[in-house]
DNA sequence: CTCTGAATCTCGTGT
DNA sequence: ACACGAGGTTCAGAG
């Protein structure tokens, strides 16, 4: 990784044309030749960048202390950087990184409420997970204790999208006459408000679910925290 | 803004739970107070950060070539940050930036098409740009040569939510008696297999568009490349 | 302020 | 390779 921390002026070409006034800001090129311009504020995202695969050609006018680095990849896409004032410029090699190790997310979510449907709605067991579609899965099939399915999308934050999603499902799966008048519910640890509005429209059961709640339904085993 | 180059092993908690193993990385920390981890390749989101605002609280056990890092924000997030073996601690004072100017993306598309309708259809006519319906505006609102009106959904790619999100406003602009039988256009760069089957089916009609000869529609003017 | 939708999104997964 | 969905998304704009 080369650290670079200089006065540039950057234009950007390709999806759209964005353009950096000169100013001073870090330049990071991994090993893998991308290329990131950051500021010293906002979020993670950087200025302006270029993913890799892409190519890097530097120009230096002889006698002259300012560089212009052409950084192009496979498409139309172009990063000019015109570089002056380098107040720092190192390069280091990091070695491979094992990599990070993840937990928490939507997937967990449908592993724990598939072994507790219960806790959703008190007559529910599991049909299956991932129950086929034409269009794609349902997260979890339920039956009630009376025979009536309910198809259950789980999300972290229930969205209009998400409603939408399982109305798809919804259409497919009264279709079928083995299945019968299929009931819907949204389960997300929090319903936005245009999504809960929809969802009644569409009689589909919204049900708020608490993380750390379902974490204690789980076997104790080995957690971080 | 400060670069710190060392081997670190890394904790998240917060919405999800993630742990780096150790090894050498760089640690960007911006004058707002983010700290954000990188590794050597990927694209330029790192691999753990915390977001500004929040706080830093280092620990140096006496004696120890080792720091700790606790970072916390607001929220319940945490990030721990063991750091030793520093190879490269640079503080640099970047200034504010001027900011990035960017063109050429979806308002543009709007722009220059509500100037030139009949590039999508040659009966077009505008009738107005974010026509407001309950649930939000259509970016293109038309009429035809003998009297229709044509509702237009603008994306630079064409997916299957631009078709639901268009549906809605045709389901509500029909129910509009002054209106009469709305016609629904999708418009876009690209427009998805899926997104296609699904406008097909609810009678929604596709164009493509070619952003640089719609930029040939524009009156010449400064343009960066 | 919150909420909504786009993004040069990035990143994983499955076909 | 491409398509699709999720994200600790980030970001800008509107209400």
């Amino acid at each position: 990784m080369r650290l670079i921390v200089a006065t540039c002026e950057v234009d950007y070409s390709g999806r759209l044309s964005a353009h950096l006034p000169q100013a001073q800001r870090l330049i990071m090129v991994k090993s893998d030749g991308s290329v990131s311009i950051h500021n010293d504020g906002g979020a993670y995202k950087p200025l302006n960048w270029m993913a890799a695969p892409c190519s890097i050609v530097i120009e230096q006018p002889a006698g002259g202390d300012q560089q212009t680095w052409t950084v192009k990849n496979k498409g139309s896409d172009v990063l000019k950087i015109a570089i002056s004032e380098i107040s720092l410029d190192t390069t280091i090699d990091l070695g491979i990184d094992p990599g990070l190790e993840k937990d928490g997310v939507e997937a967990h979510l449908q592993e724990i409420l598939s072994s507790h449907p219960s806790h959703l709605r008190s007559d529910l067991s599991l049909v299956r997970r991932e129950y086929p579609t034409a269009i794609g899965p349902v997260d979890l099939m339920c039956r009630t204790d009376d025979g009536r399915y309910v198809a259950i999308e789980i999300k972290r934050r229930g969205e209009i999208d998400g409603v939408e999603q399982l109305s798809r499902y919804l259409e497919l799966l009264r279709r079928d006459p083995l299945l019968g008048e299929v009931e819907g519910m949204l389960v997300a640890q929090v319903v936005k408000p245009q999504a809960r509005v929809l969802a009644r429209d569409r009689a589909i059961q919204c049900v708020i679910v608490d993380y750390d709640d379902l974490r204690g339904l789980e076997p104790r085993e080995n957690r971080l925290f």
